[in-house]
DNA sequence: TCCGTTGGTTATAGGTTCTAACCAAAGCGA
DNA sequence: TCGCTTTGGTTAGAACCTATAACCAACGGA
């Protein structure tokens, strides 16, 4: 509870290292991540570093932890909201620094595994999603059933399966879109990436307005 | 045309480094590719490679050349199937090498431009998908007139505003579960995320049938 | 005050990309 | 066949990187 002088200074040092860690990958991903360059930019040379974090690898996992947990505060901050808001401010999340979102959700390297807390606060986000989608559920459809016998990961929430695809779903799309925009790969189509996550979003109500009405 | 003998020697040999070089991506990533490694496996040492590649970057451009020429002959080879048929063509065809796919759709390194003409064959690309999705539009969105006024970028194709956002959301749309599923995310829940494609790629269908029928 | 823990240093090993300098061999025209 | 030019290879080395080892100063609690 109470830190000692040494534990507060400690992690000042440690917050400042990942500071100009994010600084770094920010500008230049997180392949150009120099350990080196960092500890001259907090005052001190090379090896010392190492006194903070084990190794090269152990700081990125912290910043991928901090990374999960920085979107589930602005997600659970907007819980309650509805998806298209949700959306938005996962959106300007990620816009607000493109590597970090890529941290995460980018890129993986083969042999790394994450540690189990950040799949934890994975969830967290997932709830918040889930629970957005309670009670816009369409019509049935096989992969609903599909998703009925596959719902551990989930375990224990009172959600429909057809609520849990909705979310799956507002999940990949959303990330669809992001992650190519963010990429760059809209760069020359000259179209407003977030009229599309609009509607990939909220999918059903814009088309079937008009046709089914609200008939459901 | 006629190749003399020391250009098929140099194509020969950058062909076989680059063979490598994808054995290497496909097992620790881009980031792990090694041009020492690479030297030693072809049989020579070191600096010799900087007489077929100028660099590190100029290899990898290369492969992201490669990479979406692949894909575009893989895509070009379904054309005129369908939409779904589309889709398990492209997951296939990232599931049999993972980190291909990420070389060309995952974490942007924040200098690098692509040169033009992996753009064109990307184009290439769309092109099939837009083809596919002709005449399969639904009730106009709002989207679709955004689009009608930014339509640049397919440049004389003539296809209805409708249908490119049909090509562009199938993109999006498979992009979004194909990465995630690709980087792992989907690990431990347990569904296939092959039916989640489908239902993604032909969306209104299945929600569809058996509500408005075939009244569209 | 003493002494262990902690936070810093420099030196060093081994890895990387890439350049420089040098050399051998292949191809080609006279 | 001779000789020159281009090409493909070598080794050496500069400038980075991660990471470890060895050493030392300074701080904090008994």
């Amino acid at each position: 509870m109470a830190q000692s002088s040494r534990e507060r200074y400690r992690a000042q040092v440690r917050a400042d290292i990942k500071g100009h860690a994010w600084e770094q990958i920010a500008t230049a991903g997180v392949s150009a991540l120099s350990l080196n360059a960092i500890a001259k930019q907090v005052g001190m040379s090379g090896p010392a570093l190492y006194r903070y974090f084990a190794s090269r690898d152990e700081l990125i996992t912290e910043l991928i932890r901090d990374g999960y947990r920085s979107l589930a505060d602005a997600v659970q901050a907007a819980a309650g909201t509805d998806l298209l808001e949700l959306a938005h401010v996962i959106r300007d999340w990620a816009r607000a620094d493109p590597q970090r979102y890529f941290l995460l959700y980018g890129t993986p390297v083969p042999g790394y595994h994450a540690p189990a807390d950040t799949t934890a606060i994975s969830r967290e986000v997932m709830v918040v999603l889930i629970e957005a989608c309670a009670g816009t559920d369409g019509p049935p459809t096989p992969f609903d059933a599909h998703l009925e016998a596959h719902r551990d990961w989930i375990d224990g929430h009172p959600a429909t399966a057809a609520t849990l695809h909705r979310a799956l779903s507002f999940w990949t799309r959303l990330h669809g879109v992001l992650s190519l925009e963010l990429a760059g790969h809209f760069a020359g189509m000259g179209f407003d990436p977030a009229l599309l996550v609009a509607e990939e979003v909220i999918p059903d109500q814009h088309r079937r307005s008009g046709i089914t009405g609200s008939s459901l």
